[in-house]
RNA sequence: GCGAGGUUAGUCUAGCCUGGUUAGGACGGUGGCUUCCCAAGCCUCCAGCACGGGUCCGAAUCCCGUACCUCGCACCA
C-alpha cells in the first residue's frame, strides 16, 4: 500500500447531510461485533499476526464478491478457471524468479537488533552501486572493507542473511524444499501447456483462478489490508503479441470511464479505447482494464472512486515491463486493489527453459510463445474497502449501504408481532425463499425497528414484514434499507421481486 | 524489524498516577411481561482486568518478559 494520506474525499456514493463516513477503528468494530472478520485463533496468546478468520458475514460477502467477478470478467469473457495446489515445488520458484528476487539482503546490529536493508545501507555509506543479489558472503566482505558499523548506535554489524517473503514448508519425510505460493499465477503458468493441449485454447484467452497466497510480511497491518494469507483473484490473459485484436469487443464497453495517473503524476480521464490504448500501451491492456472497470463499477465503486496508476520502472514487479496499480480512495488514502501487469513472455519462457518443454501454442497457422496480462485483484482489501465505502453513521441508525449483489443477506423476514398467525406465514415465506436459493435471515425477537436496525448495520437492502394486513390480502411489506421506505408485494411475487432487486444496476453499471 | 503508545464482558468505557470490601457504567445479548412499522418501557439473567512471571500480608493498579493492536520509520514480488 502506498500513498497513505489522510485527507478523504467524499465521493458520490448515497449521502445525506448527516450522514459520517467510518473511521478505521469504527470498521474494524462493525468487523469485530457482526462477524465479518476477526484475528485468528484469537483465544490463543500465541495467535499471528498477519492471519484473519472470516465469520458468517465476511463469509457471504467473499462468495458475493467472488460470484461477481466471476461474472462480470470470468465468465464474460469465456475465460476458464482452475483451483490450482497451495504447496507447489522450488523449481518453479527457481525459474519464476521468486527465489532470487523475492529475497532481501539483511544485515543486523548486534548491539541494538536494528535491522538494516545490506545492499542499500552499503550503497548509501559507500557510494558503491551494489546488487541486492550479492551473497551474505560478499556483503559480508564489504561491510569489513569499508568497516560499517550500525547507524544508530555505532554498534558492530552482524552477519549478513536473506530473508525471503515465501513460506517455506518441509514435504514428505525426506522435508524437500517446497513453499507456499507468493501468487495465485503460478499454478496457471505451470498448468498451461496442459490446458492448452485439452481445453482447445484459442489465443486470447483468459485463464482465471481464485485461492489463498502467502507472503511472509514484516510487518503486517491494519487487519485485511495487509495480510500474510491472502486471497487472490487472478486473471492471465495470454495472447498473441503480434496478432490483432478484435475491436468489435470495444462496443460493448464504449461505456466504462477510467482515470489513469501516469508516471508523471498527471491524471487524465480515459473515456475512448484509441486513446486508452495509447496511455495503457495497448489494445489489449486497454480492453481489459476497461473489463476489470467495469466490475468495480457493478460492485460498487465509481470511477471517481478509483484510478489506474501507472507504475514507474524502479516499482514494477521484476517480471513486469509494464505495470499500472488499480486503486481506490478510500478512508485510509488510495489503496492498491489489484495489480495490473504485463508479463509479456517472461514466466512461459523462464518456466520453458527450466522445465526443458516446450510451452509454445499453435495461433493460426504460426506457432508463439504467448504474453500474459495479468489482473491480480485482492480479494480481502476489496471487503475491506466496501466496508469502507459504504459503512455509514446516520443520527438515528449505522447503516451499511452495500449494493444488493454483495451484501451477505440480500433479505430478512420479519412477523410484525412473534405470535400467531403472523409467525407461521413468515416462516413459511423464509422457508420458499431460502429453498429459492437467496441469501436471507430471519428475525421474530424484539421490536420491529430493532430488527430493522440490526439489518441495516450488516448491509441487508430488503425487509420483508408479515402484518395483519398479510392475513386479508396476503400481501407484504418490503421495506427499503437506505431510504426506509416501504411498498406492498403479493406473497407469490416476492421472489420475483427480489430477483430483480439483486439485479438492480448500481451507479455506473452498464447493461451488456 | 526498530521506536513510541496501548490492551478492563461481544463492543465502548470508569478505575491505574496514590496497591486494600463483591471491578462500576453504557451499548449488546438471553428469558419474561407489555407494546407493535423504524434501536419504547419494566424485571431477570449473561459476560471482563491479554498471557506468563515477580514484588507485596494483599496486584486491574508497581516491575520484568511474551503476544497482539495503533502510529511513525523501514519493508511491501
Amino acid at each position: 500500500m502506498r500513498n497513505l494520506s489522510t485527507s478523504s474525499t467524499e465521493s458520490n456514493s448515497p449521502t445525506s447531510i448527516a450522514e459520517r463516513r467510518a473511521s478505521y477503528e469504527e470498521i474494524l468494530r462493525l468487523a469485530l461485533e457482526r462477524g465479518f472478520f476477526f484475528p485468528s485463533a484469537e483465544i490463543y496468546n500465541d495467535s499471528l499476526a498477519g492471519f484473519w478468520d472470516y465469520g458468517p458475514l465476511g463469509f457471504l460477502l467473499k462468495s458475493n464478491l467472488e460470484r461477481e467477478w466471476r461474472r462480470w470478467i470470468v465468465k464474460y469473457e469465456d475465460m476458464i478457471e482452475m483451483d490450482g495446489a497451495l504447496i507447489l515445488p522450488k523449481s518453479v520458484f527457481e525459474a519464476s524468479g521468486h527465489l532470487s528476487s523475492m529475497v532481501d539482503p539483511i544485515v543486523e546490529c548486534t548491539k541494538c537488533h536494528n535491522r538494516l536493508r545490506a545492499d542499500k545501507f552499503i550503497s548509501e555509506k559507500t557510494g558503491l552501486q551494489v546488487d541486492e543479489r550479492l551473497s551474505p558472503e560478499e556483503f559480508q566482505d564489504l561491510i569489513s572493507k569499508y568497516n560499517l558499523r550500525c547507524p544508530k548506535c555505532g554498534g558492530e554489524l552482524g552477519k549478513p542473511s536473506r530473508f525471503n517473503m515465501m513460506f517455506r514448508v518441509g514435504v514428505g519425510a525426506e522435508n524437500a524444499d517446497a513453499y507456499l505460493r507468493p501468487e495465485t499465477a503460478q499454478n496457471i503458468f505451470t498448468a498451461f501447456s496442459r490446458l492448452s493441449k485439452t481445453q482447445r485454447l484459442k489465443l486470447p484467452k483468459g485463464i482465471a483462478q481464485v485461492g489463498k497466497s502467502f507472503r511472509n510480511e514484516i510487518a503486517p497491518r491494519q487487519s485485511l489490508l495487509r495480510l500474510r494469507e491472502l486471497i487472490q483473484a487472478e486473471v492471465e490473459v495470454f495472447f498473441n503479441p503480434s496478432g490483432s485484436f478484435d475491436h468489435s469487443k470495444f462496443e460493448k464497453l464504449q461505456n466504462v470511464k477510467m482515470k489513469i495517473l501516469s508516471v508523471d503524476g498527471e491524471m487524465k480521464e480515459v473515456s475512448d479505447f484509441s486513446e486508452a490504448a495509447r496511455l495503457f500501451g495497448s489494445e489489449i491492456i486497454a480492453y481489459y482494464f476497461a473489463l476489470l472497470q467495469r466490475f468495480y463499477n457493478a460492485i460498487g465503486f465509481s470511477k471517481e472512486d478509483t484510478r489506474f496508476r501507472e507504475l514507474s520502472a524502479k516499482d514494477r514487479a521484476f517480471y513486469a515491463t509494464s505495470a499500472f496499480d488499480f486503486e481506490i480512495n478510500s478512508g485510509l488514502g488510495w489503496v492498491e486493489l489489484v495489480a495490473c501487469n504485463y508479463r509479456t513472455d517472461y514466466d512461459l519462457s523462464t518456466h520453458s527453459k527450466a522445465s526443458k518443454k516446450d510451452l509454445m501454442v499453435m495461433d493460426g497457422e504460426t506457432k508463439v510463445l504467448p504474453h500474459v496480462i495479468e489482473l491480480s485483484l485482492g480479494v480481502d482489501r476489496t471487503m475491506f474497502m466496501l466496508l469502507d465505502k459504504f459503512f455509514r453513521h446516520e443520527p438515528n441508525r449505522d447503516v451499511l449501504r452495500l449494493p444488493p449483489n454483495v451484501a451477505p443477506y440480500l433479505a430478512a423476514v420479519f412477523p410484525l408481532i412473534s405470535k400467531p398467525p403472523f409467525e407461521s406465514v413468515a416462516e413459511k415465506i423464509y422457508e420458499d425463499l431460502k429453498l429459492q436459493d437467496f441469501a436471507v435471515f430471519y428475525d421474530d425477537s424484539g421490536a420491529i425497528g430493532r430488527r430493522y436496525r440490526r439489518m441495516d448495520e450488516v448491509g441487508t437492502p430488503f425487509c420483508v414484514t408479515v402484518d395483519p394486513q398479510t392475513i386479508d390480502d396476503q400481501t407484504v411489506t418490503l421495506r427499503q434499507r437506505d431510504s426506509m421506505e416501504q411498498k406492498r408485494v403479493k406473497i407469490g411475487e416476492l421472489a420475483e421481486e427480489l430477483r430483480r432487486l439483486r439485479n438492480q444496476n448500481v451507479p455506473g453499471t452498464i447493461t451488456a
